[in-house]
DNA sequence: TGAAATCCCGACAGAATCGGTCGTATACTG
DNA sequence: CAGTATACGACCGATTCTGTCGGGATTTCA
């Protein structure tokens, strides 16, 4: 669990992509699918998604494409995921300020909501420009506490 | 997207309630899933899933039931969350120390298990006892950059 | 010993979500 | 006008998730 969609990896990957060709003007979707072996017509709205959220502009006809919209330092991996998938919340009952549907129950979720925050503080942190120099941000100083990722 | 499973939330709860009647010697499934609202054999699971992880001990019979195994200081929401939902890894594609399946692509996932750590971390930093006493940890320095959670 | 309470666990069905495809319309270029 | 490309809605198959069912084992207690 707890895991990003293939979607938002996908553009992830996309604007990174584009973050590393910035001499071109213009790439298409295709031209990003062949790159990583993607799924051409799924990255095409992919694209579109981003492009209606204001991440990329996109030109149609003969050497079109997309291009960033801002500088790859301006744009967090937060607000990709956020136009791919849309608003997340860590909790699964997530009615935005509603408590829990129906029962008064879910006391838990204030201590969630501010994991919520933290995570979201983290991929904020994050720009397209740190995916494409695949090496510690730097700018970041929580280097978490010992982790080795047990993730088993 | 990014959200905990249902299941997960209710281990959650769950043990949060039995952090807070310690005075109770052990709680039925069904006593915790009234309290809540939760589907009874369904939280049956999912404390059975916890028990065989060793973050309760169950025992049968009149007046059995389920209780912490250890203190509740000594639970984290990240190994509830483990033994719930199995391994999770922020990427979709998550081989262990494989990289992505066919093509040589995700170079972005360097980054974004780094963002797993300090999620991981952050969940490990939460115990039981800090959902059972709902206000800030007050262990936790990070208090995230200003985040006042667009989550739209 | 027998009944009741309770945990244990695998199998399964319905629903939701996700990944991916298709078809068509629209826009731009030359 | 022809070709390239984006835009977008509909749809389907696969997976995952939620929840239920049924049968079994263990403990307590009368």
């Amino acid at each position: 669990m707890l895991k990003l969609t293939k979607k938002a990896d996908y553009g992830l990957m996309a604007l990174k992509y584009l973050a590393e060709h910035p001499e071109t003007p213009a790439l298409s979707a295709k031209d990003v699918a062949d790159a990583y072996g993607i799924p051409a017509q799924l990255l095409a709205k992919i694209l579109q998604l981003l492009t209606r959220n204001g991440l990329l502009r996109s030109h149609a006809g003969m050497n079109g494409g997309y291009a960033l919209a801002r500088d790859a330092r301006e744009i967090s991996a937060y607000e990709v995921i956020l136009a791919i998938d849309g608003p997340f919340f860590i909790t699964s009952c997530t009615k935005g300020a509603k408590s829990c549907d129906l029962t008064p129950s879910c006391t838990i979720k204030e201590p969630l909501a501010r994991v919520n925050d933290t995570i979201a503080g983290v991929l904020k942190s994050i720009s397209i420009q740190d995916l494409a120099e695949h090496e510690q941000p730097a700018s970041r100083q929580h280097h978490a506490q010992g982790l080795v990722s047990l993730t088993l």
